[in-house]
DNA sequence: GATGAATGAGATTTCATTCAT
DNA sequence: GATGAATGAAATCTCATTCAT
């Protein structure tokens, strides 16, 4: 009812899209309203136009935010140095990451999917991003003489799914775990696999 | 135009569900409407609402047909008998029935957990009795002495990404694959990790 | 309230132009709402949409029966009998037609043209069409010997304004006149000097 | 961006009616917004209301400047001399008055009713106005034995149409024609059947 | 059982106007 | 006097659902 203060464009902008990130999270994209997202921002709805041309605008806002903590959460390797840890730090920022936005990653994992053509594209974009990260890192490796043959493409989308399956299942189930159970997790099958060596003891 | 001829009532519900499918699939959950399944079942709109009570009604039954498929494409183990190939067929079956599927398989990935907390949750069970299953194979493989020690609920999410992302991406970037090379990759990496091993030829 | 009684798809839609009609003469294009015109026809909102994709649609509707009304009101001209009465014919009906739609005509010379880029196109069209048909009936005429040398193209559309101005004036200033009026007055004035005299000096 | 340097209240009124007239011109009055205005004028939204109280204040104030222009075209006629060269002139100054104005003149034609019961009457005037005139001029004449008798109420406005419709043609239907054609048209219809012959029998 | 016209709550979006700085 | 962020009433349009025939 009070007028907001005017404030900064650029604050107000970031405000909303804040705002649009906790409702996303919550109720969903369809679920959620304009009228949630001012409701969050405290701001009358013709405020919001201003910023976004669109429900659907906001979200892609929204998304592109997400997607960018996720990408500025790895750094890349430096193969002069021992690389399993470097490994082993990204692996451990990216699920930090993911647990820390806690619902809001559904957008990224379910949301996002749903909505529309583009929507799937950017996501499609994103983790294509990510696999191609991986596959480089893959072919990388097998020159180095770590890593062995393989069809990298698919096992780059393996070891993605290593990573993603467990996160999106701790949303769904409302389970929680820790960022290192996991890191450890992943280690150990990528370092040995899931066999016990035939007689290690003999 | 013309009245559809009476049926049988389990058929036209199947009809009416097949047509659905179709839609939900094509087009997701919220772009698709009452008026399209009605168009690919060409039956009145009032005949619809004899069948279900609502749109979300009709797609549970989309959604509970789609996962009775994938849990039908794996059988129990037979532990008396060599276990590897086993797995190796299970896996397959499940990769198959979901390449089948086709764009079908996004309803279990993107639009069921979208929708409302209730499609949130039936997806949450789902996954949860998959990753049960793998978590009780997993345990039995250990008593075994087949399988090493670890974090079995983790593993049992960490396997089941493992086949899950490659058929995402699958339908989000339209690229194709087989489903044999999916399994070998698993596989091998399940098998013996990803390293190579120190002097494997000394 | 009540809900309304279906009725045959046709009527519906006529009795919605209908309304529509009446409230587009009333209140003009943009002063006037949907929800004047389903309360003109006592329907609810959504059945107003079974039947048009949206204001402007119905708008061309009402716009294109008028435009209708006015050519069927025009016979053409058999040359084989007296053409003078047929023309105070003609020109009666258009112009009884005009007075009889009252406000309704304001939807031809004022709202139709203000609205958007293809309001103006129908209408110029329409008017290009009663021009042009003016056109050729001078050159009849002149071939004919009964109408003398002129630019045809300007004096068209001259006389066509010696048609709709009075009319137009009448809206605009709420002044009433009859038709007859109207007609005898052009006549004098195109019978005096656009004929040319038979013989003067005989 | 830059603040607009103060000027003389008279002159920054003066600016946005014109930067309105240009953008009422183009767009018509419901499609053009304030930004518009405001952007053509390069001043800032709030300081559009610092000089009129509405969107709609403004364009009243383009449509009397549009009148005025037109009015001031006219020059009054001294029956001293002779008539029809002056009324000549004034016609061709209406004319190109009005050309001069190109989409402008759409104002006056078409948008001006338009836009409310106010409009409606100010365009009602205006016109009232000007067939008035036309009306005292056609009973001079007939006081001066030059017109012949008829409904001098109805014939002005005839003559006004004679005028306004080939114009209004010109904006529809983008022709473009030049004014003498159009006075040498107006004259020859009026000339020719208006006047009484002299002494034609003589 | 089948039909399909009718419904109406509710969502998104627009834009002229206000007012604190 | 100039500014421009904020406002919010009001309009359009959607579509799952109802119900009389």
């Amino acid at each position: 009812m009070a007028r907001a203060r005017p404030i900064d464009p650029d604050s107000r902008r970031a405000q909303l899209v804040s705002a649009a990130r906790q409702v996303f999270a919550t109720k969903g994209y369809h679920a959620a309203g304009v009228a949630d997202i001012i409701d969050g921002a405290g701001v009358a709805r013709g405020t919001f136009y201003n910023y976004f041309e669109s429900k659907r605008a906001i979200f892609q806002a929204v998304l592109n935010e997400l997607m960018e903590g996720v990408v500025d959460a790895v750094a890349p390797i430096d193969v002069t140095r021992p690389v399993a840890p470097q490994v082993r730090d990204n692996l451990h920022g990216v699920v930090s990451m993911l647990l820390e936005m806690g619902d809001g990653a559904r957008i990224l994992f379910t949301d996002a999917a749903g909505i529309d053509a583009e929507g799937m594209e950017t996501l499609g974009e994103f983790y294509g991003a990510a696999t191609g990260r991986i596959e480089r890192a893959l072919r990388t490796g097998q020159d180095l003489g770590l890593v062995r043959e393989c069809d990298v493409g698919l096992m780059a989308s393996c070891l993605l799914g290593l990573l993603k399956e467990p996160v999106y299942q701790g949303l769904l189930r409302r389970r929680v775990f820790d960022a290192d159970g996991l890191v450890d997790t992943i280690f150990s099958l990528v370092g040995g696999g899931l066999m016990r060596p035939p007689d290690a003891a003999a």
